[in-house]
Order: C-alpha cells, then structure tokens, then sequence
DNA sequence: TTCTCTACTGTGAACGTTCACAGAAAAGTG
DNA sequence: CACTTTTCTGTGAACGTTCACAGTAGAGAA
C-alpha cells in the first residue's frame, strides 16, 4: 500500500533567498544582510520594510553560504574523549551535555556532539575540526595524556576544556569546580559530626578530581589534627564496582574507621554495598559522604550526603569563555565553588 | 604573564582548497571532485596522483561550499522533545545518544544535539530543521502530542522516531522494541518461577511503552489462565519515586500479590525501595521484573532481572532507515526483539 | 578507413551569502 | 553658503565547491 498524496521525498518548493527579500522589501541585497547582521547602518523606514519582508518570506539565511563567505561555522563540537564505559556510567556528562547544549541555543549555535573513544576516531575527529568546522571546542576528558587537547591547541583551534587539564605543555582554558575545597568541606562535616577516623576512596590519581579531591582531604586532616595515616587512602576508578573494592580493602586494612569520604558518588554507592555487607550501619557505625551529587545520591538507602557540582553554571562558564575566545580574548580559567548537600549517610 | 609565542588566536594559515589539490596533482577541479565523490570516471593514473596530492597538502573538503550547491548539509540532528526531567533520569536516552553517534560517525556524518524542552525552543529548532540545516531528524520523544514530528514530516524533512509515535495523522518511521513481547515474555517467566498473582505498574499510557507494555502483560495472563484483576494495575511516570509511590498502592490493594512487573527498571528500583520498607523479601516473598536493563538495574540488591531492548541495534537501524530516507527511500518501520536478563529478583 | 561508443578530462556557471568599495543623501560645521 | 563628516544604500567580487556540458582520445565495429 503506497500513499501517493504526499509520499517519501516532498520538500518544500525552495526556500526563499535574500534576493528574494530584498525584491519583496523593495531594497537591496546589501541592505538585508545589515539587517540580518546587527542592522548597523540601516534607516529605521529600510529595517522595518525588511523585517517585514522576512516574516513574510519566511526567509531564513543560509548557513552554510555565510559560513562560506565568513569563514566562521557558527557550530561548536562537544568532544567527548573517554573509552565508551565512562560516558554510560557517569552522569555528570549527561548533566553537562545537557547546560552545554542549552547555553549554545541561548546563542542560537548549534552543538555538535562527537565521541571519540578510539585512536581512529579521534584522528578523524581533529581531522574534522581542524579543517574548521566548528569554530571552537568544548572538551571532556578528564584523564591525563590526551593528545587532543594538544593537538587542537595547536592547530589554533578556539578550547575550553571541563576540569583542569593536567600533563599539558601549554595554556589550555578550563572551567571546573572547586574539588579541593569541596573535598574540604566534605572532611570537615564529617570531623564535625564526631568522626576521627576518617578514610577516603578517591578517583584515579591521573585526574585532577583523583588529585585535588585527596588534596582536600588531606588539607583537612592537617587542619583537625588528625593523622594522615597512609591506610586510610584507598584509590577507585570512578566505578560502582571499584568503589565497593576500595571498601572491601578499607575495611580490611583499618576495620576502626568511622568515615569515609568517596571521591564520587557512584563509588560511594558501591562503597555502601560493601558496608552492608560488612554489617556496618549508616550512618550509626561509619558516615559515608560522596562527590557530585548525581541521581545515584538519590538512589541509596538513607540518601547519601554529598557535594554538589554546579554543572549548569560550569556549563554555561564554558559556553562564555570559547564564545570569548572565538572572538579573539586570551585563554583563561575559572573555578567555581561547590555546594555540601547535607542527606543521610553522615 | 602573556605568552607572546603563540597567544590566542592563529588559525593555521589558510586551508588548501580543491584548487590547491588539482595544481598539485596537475590536473583540474573537476578530476579531484570527481576522486572526492566516489571516483567514477577517474583513471587510474589520475586518481592516484589526485589522492597523493590529497594527503601532501593536507586536504579535507570544505562542507560549507559543497552544501551550498548541493543543498544537502551532510549531517543529521538527534532532536529530544522532553521536558528536561526526564532526560536525565532515563539512562535510555544516553544509551541511544551514544549509540547514534557512533553509527553516524561510521558514514562521517556529525551529529546536531537539539533539546526542546519549552514551546518557544522547538519552534526556534523547527525552524532551523526546516530551513534544510540538516538532512534529516532522528526524533527522540515517546509522549503522545507531540507536534514536533508532524510539523517536520509536513515540511517533508525525512524523519526517524524511537519508539512508536502514537497520536499521528500520517506515517512516520520509526524503530522499536518489540515491548509487548518483551512484558509477555518477563511475566511468562514470572509465572515460570510459580507465581500466580503477578501485578504491574505500568509507564504513563500515552506512551507506547506505557500501552503495549501492558498489553504484553495482559496477554501473558490471559495464556495462563491467570485473573486479570483490575487492582494488579498501577500507573507510574518512569521515574524511581514513582515507581515507589505505585508500588505502595499496589501493597495496600493486593496484599497477597508474589510477583511484579515494573515497566522500567528505574521505577523498579523504587519499587524495590516500597517493598522493603514493607518487608518483603525479593525475590523469597515476591518476585520482580523490571525493563529496559539500564545502570539502574545493576545498583539494586539483589540485581535486577529485566529485559533489554537491543539499543546499538535500534540506533543502528535508526540511522540506516534515515539515511535511506534521504536518499529517497519511503518511510517504514522496524520492531525488534528483546533479551530476557536473568538476575537475582525473580 | 570512418564512424560510433565509451572512458576520461577540463571549463564556465551557479549556489547564497558577506565584504569592500563607491556613491548619494542627510546632517553638522565653519 | 560651501565644505566636511556621518549615515545610509547599492553593486561587483569572492568564498570553494559541484554540476552540466563540451571536448579529446582511444577502442571497437562496419
């Protein structure tokens, strides 16, 4: 059964063009795209003819002539270098995606999304973006020793990056949160409730949340006094399963431990099972605080107590600085402060 | 401190162009096109001198201009119509993101985030669609009403929705599970492990899930032989409060019910969380079976058994349905099958 | 040989926009 | 008033590709 009335491929007839603009305004070609560009130089009697004339038309420009001609794309790639596990597991990617995605649309530039989990993949990919494509890049990788970030660098192409890179030569901009300090305040609520035997399972040592956050916790020891017993450091992989490991090992090596702090949420969400299993309530025998304060908080029995990341403003900080640096501003950074959210697990 | 070597903005001097490539090579534009564009017509001698030059200089073909005269844009927009909640709760849509990325890659095709949350954004975003910015749309938005998809099918925008649009005047492609057959089949296994009074809390019934998941599980009763009671039915939203709420009414209706079919394994989870408060052992005094097998059904204790819908797959065919629909081909559809994940809560 | 057909190659035009420039009108300025 | 400056407008060229077409060379057929 076929529908002939309206089958597969019907476009519409042909979008109308600024000449066709101009005609209906009764202007010229040059007239309508000052128009369409700022509208400097117009007469207030000309814009409106043309303003007229576009809603009439339904005119919309052209990109890709634009981009031709300007040089510019008017896109921005949202460059995802992690190995594929990461991107499901982690939410705080899908959080960022999301804020990135809506700050560009505030712009009216559309975001191109592009995961780059294999060596091929990412050489096509630079490929792309050098060639110019888009005219900047929103990076996310937070494991040392990516060449992309280098090598997009390089090529002069416009970068922001999630989180501080770290093992890179030259000046990369970056957005990220405040994970020493929230680590901080996380080590120093739990000190707060009582707790002296403070432990904590952080990320991988090769990103910076691995590092600033055990930075943090450590700062917060010297400061209470405590002792920086090396035991009481257990490193995860950002992973359910790999928390719950650390646990097991933690709870094997300093079984008096009365806190933990994880390094992210998931794990504290593996951590907690590990607990359970050890017969230690929460937070009576041992409080558990976590980091990013993902849907996964929500998801244990009590709620666990963690730190929030302001995914919205990182996002919409790195949407202002590349839009900067497109227009020609210097790299630069910028931290912002973390949130303790006070649930159940302390 | 400035870097005066390298400060923000050099743009790699100028890109080589076709014409660049055709001096190299010695021959004209119109042989590196044709090597570009499949190389039909091509002399061996050519084609191989033409690809030399390619790679000496560094060539990659500017979009912008091709696009302009070809009037195609050689790139797809992945389009969320969701309020925002739901997008990061559901594991799904990271899933199928992901998957479509990946399978458009593999034809070097980018992919467009676009996330229409609000009225006024999808009328921004149609208007980009339809203005041709993009060849195609793979359409992500299971609730009814949707005006989205009909505007762009109107304009004759090829167009590829997940799940089955329900609510629609004319034919729109899509991809699918096969949900019915994935209820039937978890509450044949339900009935399989001995029980026999099998309730379900179903997605909202103006979604295809909500509808045919239910009616799956109405067939599956029916085979059996089991009473369809009315009050065995409970409707969440597909989210882990939700599912908490639903199943405590199910609690205060049906008392003695010993097994339950969750419609999605995130409003399991909160079921799960009612049935222990309640205290009920999962899976000794009550069986449950969730759907979709995301992250979420890893995190319970015991794992959740569930169903998993094929995501590479339905991208995948996502994207080839689409691409043929660009290529002229008629709209059509594809169900596919789905895996019983057996865990430890049936 | 001559003609036809096929395989291949080069060239001008076009896609829809912006930019640089030139020129006209209006607005200040002396 | 004349002159300069500012505001505004139109026009040709250019961006880098593909497409249609014309043309060439060689192979095969008559």
């Amino acid at each position: 059964m076929t529908m002939n009335t309206n089958g597969g491929r019907r476009r519409a007839a042909k979008p109308p063009t600024i000449h066709d603009v101009a005609r209906e305004a009764g202007v010229s070609r040059g007239t309508v795209s000052r128009v369409l560009n700022g509208g400097h130089y117009v007469s207030p009697a000309a814009r409106e003819s043309v303003e007229a004339a576009i809603s009439r038309t339904g005119y919309v420009v052209n990109r890709h002539a634009r981009s031709l001609i300007t040089g510019r794309s008017d896109s921005v790639a949202f460059l995802l270098t992690e190995p594929q596990e990461r991107f499901f597991e982690d939410p705080n990617f899908n959080v960022l995606l999301r804020a990135c995605t809506q700050s560009l649309a505030d712009h009216d530039i559309p975001l191109l999304l592009m995961i780059a989990g294999t060596e091929a993949e990412r050489r096509r990919i630079t490929r792309y973006i050098t060639a110019g494509h888009v005219d900047g890049v929103l990076l996310v990788s937070s494991h040392t020793g990516d060449p992309a970030a280098d090598q997009l660098r390089d090529a002069g192409v416009p970068l922001v990056a999630c989180g501080k890179p770290i093992g890179h030569t030259g000046k990369v901009s970056y957005v990220a949160a405040d994970d020493r300090d929230g680590a901080h305040d996380m080590v120093r609520h739990l000190y707060a409730s009582g707790r002296r035997r403070i432990a904590t399972i952080t990320g991988p040592l090769d990103t910076p949340g691995g590092i600033d956050r055990l930075a943090g916790y450590r700062q917060a020891l010297a400061e209470t006094g405590l002792e920086a017993d090396e035991r009481l450091v257990a490193t995860g992989d950002y992973t359910r399963v790999g928390g719950e490991h650390a646990a097991e090992r933690l709870l094997a090596a300093v079984p008096d431990m009365d806190a933990l702090f994880v390094a992210s949420d998931l794990m504290a969400q593996g951590a907690l099972t590990a607990l359970k299993r050890a017969n230690r309530r929460v937070p009576e025998d041992i409080a558990v605080g976590g980091f990013d304060d993902s849907p996964a908080a929500l998801a244990t029995t009590p709620e666990l107590t963690t730190i929030r990341q302001p995914w919205d403003r990182i996002a919409s900080e790195m949407v202002r600085l590349l839009l900067a640096q497109i227009g020609g501003a210097d790299t630069s950074a910028v931290i912002l402060p973390t949130e303790l959210v006070s649930r159940g697990t302390v």
